[in-house]
RNA sequence: UGACCCAUGGUGUAAUGGUAACACAAAGGUUUUUGGUACCUUCGUUCAAGGUUCGAGUCCUUGUGGGUCAACCA
């Protein structure tokens, strides 16, 4: 604890200190989140929140919140408001309010006209198509639009005119003037303004036209004095356009850093995809806990402390990976096993009674409910001649190292008594309908004098006392570890059918009567578990979060 | 068949040109009234071949492999 050891710095933290040390921008800091409001938020999105906002605070910097709203057919304020909520739920603050790309298209329609007047823009009238033709291929040079060299005049005429509305849609675009011969298929004359009659979430109809992303993001950078642009690799080929919008704009010099964006084994990050998931009624939400969306790890139960850990400790590099989703699942546990209650609960009951206990007799026992804590609290557990335990706990003709209950053996219940298992009773198909034990009376949990050794200790509910419960237990949602990463299989293949399974019938101790929706348990010897955002204490919900590491496995006959 | 980016244990990241480190995973062990927690041990000659250097994961060259780029999307 007290030793401070220099801690590694990632790439953009080395390029951060390289800035400071020129004296650029005076040694400010402030980067920002630009989220199109066009989808829910994900577990990448979330990585790149948390490199925006804690690099930015570890150098005393700020981060703006911005949306990149240029596209109005696609956008929506319902967005907006989810991406908030999950931006503060992470943990983090944005300097001011939010801002919105759409709040510059003044500013945007005025530079547009100044890079006009320097000769570097061009209303171009060549259908998508030519456009697409003009630009040629990665091999091959493009070449030049017949309406390139329209006079100046011209120009801010027409220009004017798609502002105002004479044009009609896609019968213009506007072009920068940069070099259709560029290897660089993004400075072969881009598309800059084009003319899109949609209703826009917050200019409503004010324009008929709008910015691209190219025209829109650097300098909505620049105008807030957005000292390192943090982007992924993909936007690579974008930054000696932004460069040249910044130089001949001669507006703020925002810096563009790509990275690699993170992947998770298991999950999967494009908004199509999730969005298939949806509609096709494969998971039953955006924020179903199966889905790797910051609301659906939300209401799974994954602590947003344990998600920043998470980036931390994943880091960063601009080398494409896939990071295992163990490491993601040690961070969640790692916070649960220090700050969450141990209950007892019994999620696929079987009836175990203890003949030689007293008919009637009710024990309270008292129960641990933090361990972890360095002065735990203690709760009252009833204990009674009738119990539940777990289904998967008892076993006939067990192997020698299942250490739990079988004919003979004997084994501890947890806070209270070894017991010894003599039998069980069968129904006519078989099927075991109870386990019979009997108890050693001084073999009571603080205060054992039976000198009587059990290997194991099994977790148990008082049936009498029980309160009955869901809880839902939910696997990976696909069977591959990159179910986007095969070129002949649709990911819909790798759904998993078994990954939800509810538990309707699950016991669960008295204490879990009382608690409130969205609290973290750990379930004793199961995992740990969160109250789903619709329990009630009349009608318990609990959403496995994920399981503790255990070792043990039985093997499936 | 162009340009650009990347290459370190199973995974993800470290390492002023100077003993390859940390975490997760896996395997084994100690402790344990959770098969949990905690603690210990094991697991890589850094894609390849040349070159520079007293010394290369790091610099240079050439390969090999992977990725990105041709929306009036962002």
């Amino acid at each position: 604890m007290s030793e401070i050891r220099e801690e590694s710095k990632n790439f953009i933290e080395v390029i951060i200190d390289e800035d400071i040390a020129a004296g650029k921008h005076g040694g400010r800091i402030h980067t920002r989140f630009p989220p199109e409001p066009n989808g829910y938020l994900h577990i990448g999105h979330a990585t790149a929140i948390c490199l925006n906002f804690s690099i930015a605070k570890k150098y005393g910097g700020k981060t703006n919140l911005r949306f990149d709203d240029t596209n109005p057919v696609t956008e929506d304020t319902e967005y907006v408001d989810a991406i908030k909520k999950d931006v503060q739920w992470l943990g983090f603050q944005w300097e001011g309010s939010e801002l919105y790309a759409s709040d510059y298209f003044d500013t945007l329609y005025g530079y547009a006209v100044t890079l006009i007047n320097k000769g570097l823009a061009y209303v171009d009238d060549s259908t998508a198509d030519e456009i697409a033709e003009q630009k040629g291929t990665p091999t091959q040079p493009g070449k030049e639009s017949p309406y390139r060299n329209r006079s100046i005049e011209e120009n801010l005429r027409l220009f004017e005119g798609m502002k105002a509305g004479e044009f009609e849609d896609g019968a213009k675009v506007l072009r920068a003037k940069v070099d259709m011969t560029s290897p660089n298929m993004h400075m072969r004359d881009p598309v800059i303004y084009r003319i899109k009659r949609a209703h826009h979430h917050r200019t409503g109809d004010q324009w008929c036209i709008y910015p691209m992303y190219d025209f829109a993001h650097g300098q909505s950078d620049s105008i807030e004095g957005i000292t390192h642009s943090l982007c992924s690799l993909e936007f690579r080929h974008h930054r000696p356009l932004y460069n040249w919008f910044i130089e001949h704009l001669e507006i703020f010099p925002s810096r563009q850093i790509e990275f690699a964006r993170r992947n998770v084994s298991y999950m999967i990050t494009s908004k199509r995809k999730l969005m298939k998931l949806v509609q096709e009624g494969l998971v039953r939400s955006w924020d179903d806990p199966r889905m790797p969306t910051i609301s659906g790890m939300r209401r799974r139960g994954y602590p947003a402390a344990a998600i920043r850990n998470f980036c931390d400790r994943v880091g960063m590099a601009k080398r494409d990976n896939v990071i295992e989703v163990e490491l993601l699942e040690a961070c969640v546990r790692e916070e649960l096993n220090a700050t969450t209650d141990r209950m007892m609960a019994v999620l696929d009951p079987i009836k175990l009674v203890i003949t030689n206990y007293p008919d009637g007799k009710t024990e309270q026992l008292i129960a641990i409910n933090n361990p972890a804590l360095e002065n735990p609290t203690t709760r009252e557990i009833p204990f009674s001649k009738s119990l539940y335990i777990e289904r998967a706990d008892f076993m006939e003709d067990a192997p020698k190292k299942f250490f739990r209950l079988s004919q003979g053996r004997n084994v501890r219940l947890k806070y209270a008594y070894i017991i010894h298992c003599d039998g069980v009773l069968k129904d006519e198909n078989g099927e075991i309908v109870e386990v019979q034990c009997s108890y050693y009376e001084n073999s009571r949990s603080g205060s054992d004098e039976s000198g009587i050794k059990a290997k194991g200790t099994l977790h148990w509910v008082s049936a009498e006392h029980a309160i009955d419960g869901q809880v839902n237990v939910y696997e990976r949602l696909f069977t591959d570890p990159e179910p986007t990463g095969h070129e002949d299989k649709d990911f819909i293949e790798f759904y998993n059918q078994d990954s939800l399974k509810i538990n309707k019938n699950a016991k669960l101790e008295p204490a879990l009567a009382q608690v409130a929706a969205k609290t973290a348990f750990q379930f004793m010897r199961l995992g740990y578990f969160y109250s789903d955002d619709e329990h009630t204490p009349s009608a318990p919900i609990f959403n496995k979060t994920v399981g503790l590491k255990g070792a043990w496995k039985p093997k499936k006959k």
